[in-house]
RNA sequence: GCCCGGGUAGCCGAAUUGGUCCAGGCAGCGCGCUUAAAACGCGCGGUCCUUCGGGACGUGCGGGUUCGAAUCCCGUCCCGGGCACCA
């Protein structure tokens, strides 16, 4: 093997990394069918990365993560799906193209050569013949045919809500757009503006969404911060009639308990009844002022409450009481019915509200030292509930409010449907043309893709950039062939990356998105690796998207992502990389200066992927030394053949340290992702047959194991560090290591010839013993018994009683 | 305010089930190799006391359970993250 090239001198990563990366290229190594040959299938997958410029430290360290899994996998008997793509749509490229005038394909395309470049560059073992970008038509044509089958069951919904306008720009912003509710690019205070926008209707799964939390195995806190964010509260919606206009106001309540305890009743500004029962200049003057506010203005803390009596008053349906209306900015528009009863005993809210406007405040339930009060007690000045506790109570105030007629048992979720529409440049079409004559159409599925025109001019001019390309506005009805206009707003780039992972299973289909049988046969993802900043959107929205494609028949996975790790982030010196800090460090110097094999094993080092890790410059040189030396032990293995055939002959520690070390690198990389702790072992098996090198090389037996033991070594690392891995292994081998089974433990070399017994006198050590393994427990009692160390302790005393762990320690207690 | 994590050596961290606290790396110190340095290899490595045998203390802090606690329980402080007018 060493005979083609010749052999160098030293360790030189950027030589063995090119050269093992051509292997892979030429001879397309990690490219997988999508026919079942009987090996279990695993489906790899990293977070679809946006690329923008060049990777940063958090890429290298996802992938890191994500190979050592998939190549553990592959060597563990797993056909494995490992993909790679771009969420290439977005708001960086389309302010890039604004600054400078560069089409924002050729700047996103440009960031992807050189990703790509780089993803090269860490010998990432991806299957490339399914490597996809969301802004190309061969994809988008599938995002918009997707959109078209979630509109046919109504799951895609047109109304008019609100949006972030720029007075200034003179444009609608997405909500990243808006930093502190001012716009990013002129600081201009930002306003919200009525306009029609479309949506996914998420909201119809949010049970489904809650229920099938459980049957996935993701981190506790993202589990809980779906939760939160589905936010399911369990209560009643009471019907309050006001005579003034004979309207009935439903609210949602979670505390019907409390019903006999509201004293007024409040509307959001937004409320469309508002203006109807009071006109007066003071109200239009206060939901006017509303309206202009921003929601993060509106939502902040401290904020006084503020509100407006509206002169009117509705019946509460309990005890027939008239209670004053009045219109207030803490009332949400968008949560329950946009109405609520006050219940100022009993809700801090309303508390607060009432002592500012001076409104009665009554206690309905007993208990607390001071108002308001949330807990639960026993009911008072209820009526025919007097003494009930409040718990028996709720059901039972529910029920009677059905049988009048006044209200009924309700859900409320804080979750709301998706809005998708976003007006800028850089996204999917949404495939829908407005006819005067036919109204909303759908663009047919044989006249897709709908491609993204080319346009001059980026700037912001009060309305989606797409609109001043008017050849391409223009168009025919599909319906009844009359003139029509194409939707100039485009999708929220969550829609593109909520399916690629059912792409990447057919990636080069172009008669369908993905064949069902193939998409079953991959999905779903066994492990999803990426940042913890998509805990909420991009993970709920590919639950969403997964669920209703099954309900529509395109595919059978109830869930997409089975497994779900997420990483921790990369800090140095204890704070955040940030390019303001000037701490940021780079990918692409590490690898020119250290190789891809140790950026990778340090990342994954320093700590416990899932956890933080704080970057040390120095502490990758510490990497680099010890990939170094096994290099060289690797070099020094080659160079010293045993005679053929050569038994392994009786073990020696080398030998058991490298079964120690397969023993725990399986089990920490299969089980616990503990890569930190992997590499240690792996590094104690190096350092361990470097100390003992020149005793082995002495005899024919011992040359045998010191070669085993490199070939171990670089087998173990090879899932960290997969160029130097396989240099080394096939040094010593001849055979590729990847193509190698994962190697097993002899469990008979995984115990040691003897254990350390520790002594314990009242549980503080006091001696530690030699003794060979699998003593009875009585004799290892009688051997700590015999401790010289103990007796001078015991000073006298009496050892009334001994525990014993076996192979471990014996505690005796005296008086 | 509420809900999650976490606090071990100068630094990053290990201790997987309640059983030897600190594996591995960095930094530091000593030794070897070298004319020298780098590189490389080997070794040392908590604090205080010591009659040099050893002893006491030690996992943010204070209590508790236990033969035995970094690990379990109660209280408390600090750091990080998430949510936060959702009725």
């Amino acid at each position: 093997m060493a005979a083609e090239t010749e052999r160098a001198e030293s360790y030189e990563p950027r030589a063995i990394e090119a050269r093992w990366q051509r292997v892979w290229r030429d001879e397309r190594t990690w490219e997988v069918g999508n026919e079942d040959d009987g090996r279990p299938k695993s489906y790899v997958l990293e977070m679809l990365p946006y690329p923008s410029g060049e990777p940063h430290i958090g890429h290298l360290k996802v992938y890191s993560v994500g190979d050592a899994i998939a190549h553990y996998k592959r060597r563990t008997g797993h056909r494995v799906l490992h993909p790679l793509g771009y969420d290439a749509f977005g708001l960086p490229a389309e302010n890039h193209a604004i600054r400078t005038g560069q089409h924002p394909r050729e700047s996103t395309e440009a960031s992807i050569a050189e990703f790509r470049r780089q993803f090269d560059d860490w010998g990432v073992s991806i299957d490339w013949s399914r490597e996809l970008g969301t802004h190309e038509p061969s994809y988008y044509r599938w995002t918009q045919w997707l959109f078209l089958r979630l509109h046919e069951r109504g799951l895609a919904y047109r109304k008019e809500a609100a949006v972030n306008w720029c007075p200034n720009d003179a444009t609608v912003l997405a909500n990243e757009q808006v930093v502190d509710g001012h716009c990013e690019r002129c600081g201009a205070e930002v306003v919200q503006r009525q306009l029609e926008q479309w949506f996914f209707r998420i909201t119809e799964y949010a049970d489904r969404l809650l229920a099938d939390l459980d049957t996935i195995d993701w981190p506790q806190n993202v589990v809980t911060m779906q939760r939160n964010w589905i936010g399911r509260s369990e209560g009643a919606e009471v019907v309050f009639h006001c005579d003034a206009n004979g309207a009935d106001y439903p609210v949602f309540t979670t505390r019907p308990d409390t019903l006999f305890g509201a004293t007024f009743f409040v509307m959001a500004p937004e409320h469309p009844d508002v203006l109807e029962l009071n006109d007066s200049p003071e109200v239009a003057e206060y939901v006017r002022r509303a309206l202009s506010e921003s929601a993060s203005e509106r939502g902040a803390e401290d904020r006084e409450k503020t509100g407006v009596a509206l002169g009117t008053t509705v019946t509460n349906p309990v005890n027939g009481e008239q209670i004053p209306m009045y219109v207030a900015d803490y009332v949400l528009m968008e949560y329950g019915t946009g109405a609520i009863m006050a219940v100022p005993a009993h809700d801090e809210r309303d508390h607060e509200f009432a002592v500012k406007h001076g409104l009665p405040i009554r206690r309905v339930i007993e208990g607390g030292d001071e108002l308001p009060y949330a807990g639960d007690g026993p009911m008072v000045g209820s009526g025919r509930f007097d003494g009930l506790h409040n718990r028996e109570a709720f059901a039972q105030i529910v029920e009677w409010l059905g049988a009048e007629g006044k209200g009924e048992p309700a859900v409320n979720y804080r979750l709301r449907d998706w809005l998708l529409s976003r007006q800028r440049y850089w996204g999917c079409p949404i495939p829908i043309v407005y006819c005067d004559a036919c109204g909303a159409v759908p663009v047919p599925d044989d006249q897709l893709p709908v491609e993204l025109p080319d346009i001059a001019d980026y700037a912001p001019k009060g309305r989606s950039p797409l609109a001043a390309a008017e050849d391409w506005v223009r168009t025919d009805c599909p319906s009844c062939g009359g003139p029509a206009r194409r939707e100039t707003d485009t999708m929220d780039t969550f829609v593109d990356s909520s399916w690629y992972f059912l792409r990447y299973c057919d990636a080069r289909n172009d008669g369908a998105p993905w064949d069902r049988d193939v998409v079953d046969g991959w999905m779903a993802v066994d492990q999803y690796i990426g940042g913890v900043e998509h805990a909420i959107l991009h993970l709920m929205y590919a639950r969403f998207f997964t669920k209703a494609f099954a309900d529509i028949g395109l595919l059978s996975a109830e869930e997409p992502f089975a497994r779900l790790f997420t990483q921790g982030m990369v800090t140095r010196d204890g704070a955040k990389m940030s390019k303001s800090k000037g701490n940021v460090v780079s990918p692409r110097e590490l690898v020119e200066q250290f190789g891809a094999d140790a950026a990778r094993s340090y990342i994954l080092y320093v700590g416990h992927p899932a956890e933080g890790g704080d970057w040390n410059d120095k502490g990758i040189e510490g990497i680099h030394r010890f990939l170094s030396r096994l290099w060289r032990a690797g070099a020094d293995a080659a160079a010293h053949e045993a005679p053929e055939g050569t038994a392994l002959g009786d073990p020696t520690e080398v030998l058991r340290k490298a079964h120690w070390a397969i023993d725990k690198v399986t089990a920490d990389l299969g089980e616990r992702f503990a890569t930190h702790t992997a590499i240690a072992a792996v590094i104690e098996l190096v350092n361990e047959l470097t100390k003992h090198r020149d005793e082995l090389l002495g005899s024919p037996q011992g040359t045998a194991q010191y070669r085993f033991a490199v070939a171990t070594a670089a087998s173990l690392i090879f899932p960290f560090a997969p160029h130097l891995g396989s240099e080394v292994y096939e040094m010593v081998t001849g055979r590729r290591v990847w193509e190698e089974p994962w190697p097993a433990a002899d469990p008979e070399l995984l115990v040691a010839e003897t254990v350390t017994v520790v002594v314990q006198l009242n549980g503080k050590t006091v001696d530690k013993l030699e003794a060979p393994v699998g003593l009875a427990e009585a004799e290892q009692e009688a051997l700590a018994r015999g401790s010289e160390r103990l007796a001078g302790r015991l000073d006298g005393r009496e050892i009334v009683k001994a525990i014993v762990v076996p192979g471990r320690l014996v505690n005796f207690v005296a008086r």
